[in-house]
DNA sequence: GTCTATACTTCGATAGAC
DNA sequence: GTCTATCGAAGTATAGAC
């Protein structure tokens, strides 16, 4: 049996799956279109009756798979949500759609390392937008005094860098642990999300103002 | 003028030097060993007499990285540093030697994505070496009651992810403000650095005891 | 030690039958 | 729409002169 892919559905479909999971192992370059056919249960000529070429069947993917993250994190909050809740809840939703599909936070981060350089100029406002929620939430805190002034900006790098760090770590993290058969390294994925949500509401956390009736 | 490296330095350094710039930037499979020899000054046929092959030459780098950052943390800080400062200083240490030499971080991140897919089993040990040095800060602070009680190892992984991740994504960072012309999007960076030992130290910090004169 | 020239392999992409 | 067969480019590695 070739397909690594549910036979049911259509065929690009099943090409599109395949490429995500080939591309999020691989990257662009290690990955084989070979591969990609064989594992949706079709052969090349096939892949490119649907898809023009290797290049935009990977691009397809990035913008397809970043704009899950963006739509997940607008969802998780609105600018009525109070500013700590909407940061945890924006931490919580993307921790559970990464769970889901970790293969986002591969293509991610690949593409960070090689500064987006297969998406245009025009495709950029997408990776823009990715960063907005949590940082509009961040700068309302401020506003209201509950958060000690920061670079809006760092919390979102710091969210994304742990989040997706976590998921790309999980085939070193399973290796590590059979390596010193300790599954401790691979703990209960739930309470990394919990604790990158504590570490950054607590590191927020405006300092309390100096008591008048003192000294 | 073909080679990007000091000409003075040996051969077999300037190879080295330039198969650096040259895998941090594209990765294994999207690196050319032609580029690595025309970076370095040389041909390809006098690569293969120093090294025995790209892979070997890959190897040889992770492992050479790898070993750099973790000798930095274990230098930063020793088991009689108070933990909140020996935290401090592990971080701020990192980072310097990560903005000196960015390519650390492409290659560790890179080496994540593929479960250290390059490195054997004996090799592993370095990768443990390195997660030693934070989570054995976090363990004293949590006896000590400094700091309240978390999985010692997530701390290793956000301080990780956050410095790796803010050294890979320069590139990114810097498209991003030539796009908008926005300076802000990639500040000074010793701010981060800052940021995220704040975060820190902030987020694990012991909740104060409760009062017992009152109410 | 350093080079030129080339053997060998892999891979993206296409031609053309059914 | 789906396949087999194959082309041509690119890339790793080596042979052999100097």
């Amino acid at each position: 049996m070739p397909a690594s892919v549910d036979p049911q559905t259509s065929a690009p479909a099943r090409i599109l799956e395949a490429a995500t999971a080939e591309f999020a192992a691989r990257g662009y370059d290690g990955a084989r279109i070979e591969a990609i056919a064989r594992r949706a249960g079709v052969n090349k000529a096939l892949l490119y009756y649907y898809f023009p070429n290797k290049g935009e069947l990977y691009r397809r993917l990035v913008l397809e798979h970043l704009s899950a993250a963006s739509a997940t994190l607008e969802a998780a909050a609105s600018s009525d949500t109070p500013p700590r809740e909407a940061i945890e809840r924006m931490i919580t939703a993307l921790f559970e759609v990464l769970s889901a599909r970790p293969e986002i936070s591969d293509f991610v981060m690949r593409e960070v390392l090689n500064g987006w350089g297969h998406l245009e100029d025009e495709d950029f406002q997408v990776v823009f937008r990715t960063s907005r929620p949590i940082s509009a939430a961040v700068e309302r805190g401020i506003e209201r005094g509950e958060f000690r002034p920061v670079v809006p900006l760092f919390v979102h790098l710091l969210v994304m860098a742990s989040l997706n760090f976590f998921m790309i770590s999980r085939a070193a993290r399973a290796r590590g642990a059979r390596l010193v058969g300790n599954p401790m390294i691979d703990p209960e994925p739930a309470a990394f999300a919990r604790f990158v949500a504590d570490m950054v509401t607590r590191g927020l956390a405006a300092d309390p103002a100096p008591q008048g009736d003192r000294g």
